[in-house]
DNA sequence: TCCGTTGTATCACAGGCGTGATAGAAAGGC
DNA sequence: GCCTTTCTATCACGCCTGTGATACAACGGA
């Protein structure tokens, strides 16, 4: 039977509207009054579904990860085994597939904005410690992965240090991100794609020059 | 005649304890009191050299920038003309006054951490909009004058889209610093210099691979 | 010596914050 | 019908914030 309300997609509203505060005022201005409002709750409520300040921001950041870390699951199955593609295919993939962490619409925009102030609040805010390091380790996984299976296909550089080139290109996508968010006129969406086409085309065989999908 | 105090001294002594606190506890935590009491200062003395928390914030700030690029001038003046110096020397040359952005030391590392915390704050907070701005617009010129200086030396791959380039290796410089500051065990010093210098060894023509200095 | 400038110190205020406590309303099983 | 659980709403408390106002000390030139 259905409940007169569902905690779950209550939870969601508020994890949204928290995400909207934070892109808009940034995770300074984002107090419990401040979500309450946006999700037109009572903080009442709201803290009827989240014990304290503490509980919401941890689960909206992990709410957070899990989204994007979905989305990108969605996208190597999708993807399938890249050893089928051609070459070219293959580098093309691979970037659309990073692509999903830079900030070319504004679905992904919002989510990189979110990152952004919440990785420099988990510096020095235990909250988010935990999260922050899941989060650079699973890209630093994912980056890791591509290559690996770039390299198996013979796709890639034959003498490349994989460990070193993960931490590179995983350096650069956090690099683009983070000026694509902060300063979009000095790096916008195009200009993102193109330095990622770039990288990925430096680290394979030469004749393989690949381009993203928008 | 020495006045009792002086002015510039006494706010050098306010901006390098905010610094510390900024480091410490985050930008969100830096409160005039806090400040106050890292410098051992009562807080009014420090309201009458700092007008506003605004003010102080925004010399704080512009008292950073003017900080790592005066260093970096002088490490450009220090290499003087870099067509003087064999192929090799100048892709060390050049890795090392890179590094300067990077928290190779305890020193750069602060700088960075305050960086972070005032490049996302940046965002949402137009206190600081134009001086991110400048910082960021500042270290590309830097990259861009370093990089045409190698092309010019015929040092670098001939073919190289050096708009391009300076994107990739600024978001580069921006992503190490980032993970290095945030989770130095993921990457540490030495593993960022290493980056660094394989990336401008893939910069150059062949043969160079370059190592630089701790 | 007097006086104006400069620096130091303190108080008070209004506003925002997270949170504990509590009171009602609404809903669903019995 | 009643009773328990779930949900909504509001009050109050203590804490911290930036800032205006103000008083007082100390110095330097006249």
């Amino acid at each position: 039977m259905p409940k007169h309300v569902d905690p779950e997609a209550r939870r969601r509203l508020v994890v949204d509207a928290l995400f909207r505060v934070v892109v808009r005022d940034g995770l300074q201005r984002t107090s419990l009054r401040a979500v309450a409002a946006e999700a037109e709750l009572n903080i009442g409520s709201l803290r009827h579904y989240f014990a304290s300040q503490h509980d919401l921001m941890q689960f909206a950041m992990e709410s957070m990860i899990d989204r994007v870390s979905s989305r990108l699951l969605t996208h190597l199955d999708r993807i399938g085994d890249l050893g089928r593609h051609p070459r070219t295919e293959q580098l093309r993939l691979t970037a659309d597939l990073l692509a999903e962490l830079l900030p070319l619409d504004e679905e992904r925009r919002a989510e990189v904005a979110v990152f952004v102030d919440f990785n420099a609040a988990a510096r020095t805010n235990p909250t988010f410690g935990a999260l922050s390091r899941k989060a650079a380790t699973g890209t630093r996984r994912l980056v890791r992965g591509v290559l690996t299976r770039l390299a198996a296909t013979g796709t890639l550089h034959p003498d490349l240090d994989l460990v070193l080139e993960t931490e590179r290109l995983s350096a650069l996508l956090d690099g683009l991100g983070l000026t694509a968010v902060l300063h979009p006129d000095v790096l916008g969406p195009q200009a993102c794609v193109d330095v990622l086409a770039t990288h990925l085309g430096g680290l394979s065989l030469p004749g393989e020059s690949p381009r993203t999908t928008r």
